[in-house]
DNA sequence: CTTGTCTATGCAACGAGTTGCATAGCAGGA
DNA sequence: TCCTGCTATGCAACTCGTTGCATAGACAAG
């Protein structure tokens, strides 16, 4: 399972507690990975009593202590054996592509919305990217020739840019089909 | 949850049994849910006792027996009230950048193999998906005019390709970012 | 004649993911 | 004063998804 594997390099990138990892998988590791702080908590007490992970607690001002987590050498050796293996390429699961197949069972015209929605909410999510991106890698605050790691964080944001503006696009295509159903045939219910 | 739903829609399109679902989702539904028989089976027997599906046992020549589903007056209705429902947008969950953004941590160039095996499966992928269009709804054999379904599947179909040429694309600035690291820093391990 | 593959359905156990709820101090606004 | 929201951690119950295994007849290859 790979939501260990994707603690472990957040773990590696910044040592941090569960709630800031619950945060790290709404921004940067989301367009990759998410998970909620429920699982999350639940996975580093795993990983801890088996001795992935070291715990220091600490104080804080005015807000409740909290677990800062870091990779111990034996989380740092199950990823790099896990970066070794073989894994499938993933499947996907898309909600939204089941709802407009089965426009064809109700009426198509009432999917627009929703389709409209959705791009709008993709839309958001590469402006947000964009920005990642500016303000991290290619912007002037950006640190100047980046290392490794940060080109690896960079084309992986790359990836989720790319993957952001293919579905705008797709939902064009997909909008401007669900308008020629609507003039065409009122409804097609089987 | 959305493989009732995928269900109902493939169902509607065709009735059929839980083995040919199954085999449904390997082809034409693979590219927007995936779907194992156990799962498939307990589903449909849910579903059945629910009063979504009609069954039908179906006795072959040479083959076992097949239970044939199809949808019910409530799966329908039920299907409907989805349809009008608004769900999230959905988030990805994505290994293979999970094990880019971890290659920071070991050595990148290691990683190029397995991208690579990746980058094939997708244009695989892709090969199939293009075939399917040309028999079904771009080539000489396909239907003149498409009815609403078909148009439906087929701006599915498209999401799909560009889902896989994105990919494939994408793979290439991976790989060029692999070998570019390769060549600069040896290893980088923090 | 045995092994393997395809059709066809299913159970059992486990692991992953979701949802609802609980606690608790601090800060800010109505 | 009360309500909302943020930081911070966690339990319990449930559903969803995966893996391994079992059954069973038909057919083809070796």
């Amino acid at each position: 399972m790979a939501l260990e594997h994707a603690i472990l390099v957040s773990l590696l990138e910044k040592p941090g507690s569960g709630y800031e990892l619950a945060r790290r998988f709404e921004r940067s590791i989301g367009y990759f990975w998410t998970a909620t702080h429920q699982q999350i908590y639940r996975v580093l007490k795993r990983m801890e009593s088996e001795g992935m992970l070291a715990v220091r607690t600490v104080p804080q001002q005015g807000r409740p202590d909290k677990k800062e987590y870091s990779a111990a050498a034996p989380g740092r050796a199950a990823l790099a054996q896990w970066l070794h293996e073989p894994i499938e390429p993933e499947s996907l699961r898309h909600d939204l592509a089941v709802k407009i197949r089965g426009a064809a069972f109700d009426d198509p015209a009432s999917l627009i919305r929703e389709v409209e929605r959705h791009q709008q909410a993709h839309r958001d999510r590469l402006a947000r990217y964009l920005a990642g991106e500016l303000r991290d890698f290619t912007g002037p605050d950006a640190p100047a020739p980046l290392d490794a790691g940060q080109e690896l964080q960079h084309v992986v944001l790359r990836g989720g840019i790319a993957q952001e503006r293919m579905t705008i696009a797709w939902l064009d295509d997909v909008l401007a089909t669900l308008h020629r159903l609507g003039r065409s045939t009122p409804t097609s219910t089987g």
